[in-house]
DNA sequence: AGCATATATCTACATTTGTAGAGATACAAG
DNA sequence: CTTGTATCTCTACAAATGTAGATATATGCT
């Protein structure tokens, strides 16, 4: 089942830290902008019905939650849908768009380079 | 303005054909699957208030519309804003992803090794 | 035990999005 | 010049999404 912005940027939060309650995230979300506590539990609810994130335990009454969805396993379609939709269907430009325009550190780009390296010789 | 998924999908058509009439766009569109005229030109019809398209000429009773907005100026953004969300604003595991994961030919490879090279030399 | 408060539950609502029908009408073909 | 048809315009609607209020209530503290 896919996943809203809002729904995966709560994700994004339960992957980090494991598991966490509804509180939690709330605060946390909370520190980037501004918004009620009602409407990241509603994101929650709705992470929970779709089979997302799952009730781990409670303390006091407070319910904690653990993802069942994996990053990779969410990720991956993401990765490939936006390829798709955005440049129709070919990795190319974007892996281009990125080497050449977004950000990264030397460490990165050797990284990247020794990959390529990989890539290329399983190729041949 | 952001676009929906249908609205960047017909957005794509124009940027490689340029300008196109609204049956044009759905005979393009029905090729790949079902979908009524009307939906599509509602598509364009809100492409055009949000000052994407503009019409470029008529044909009879027929509009053609062209792109407004840039490919490079709604993709890049999207980049940016698709990296922020499934990789928490890195790069790096992103562009990882496509060098080991997604489809390249060697060409690409080889091209995506000179960008590096170039990147790097930048950066020293 | 009583009470304040944090948390949960449930309901609501405007907007966006994909989808398309109904009806109007200009043009092409006879 | 009539008429069928392609195209346009306008309206509608359900589902998803972000947003949050109202209300209930379990807990922890005094």
């Amino acid at each position: 089942m896919s996943l809203s912005d809002f729904e995966l940027e709560v994700m994004q939060l339960f992957w980090v830290h494991k598991e966490a309650s509804a509180p939690q995230i709330h605060k946390l979300i909370e520190q980037k902008r501004a918004v009620k506590y009602t409407t990241v539990k509603t994101i929650i609810d709705r992470l929970e019905k779709k089979h997302s994130l799952k009730r781990s335990r409670t303390e006091g009454r407070t319910i904690f939650y653990a993802p069942i969805s994996e990053k990779q396993t969410v990720s991956t379609p993401l990765i490939k849908e936006f390829i798709n939709k955005v440049f129709l269907g070919k990795s190319r430009p974007l892996a281009a768009h990125i080497l050449e325009e977004e950000e990264l550190t030397l460490e990165d780009i050797e990284y990247l380079e020794t990959l390529l390296k990989e890539r290329k010789k399983d190729l041949k």
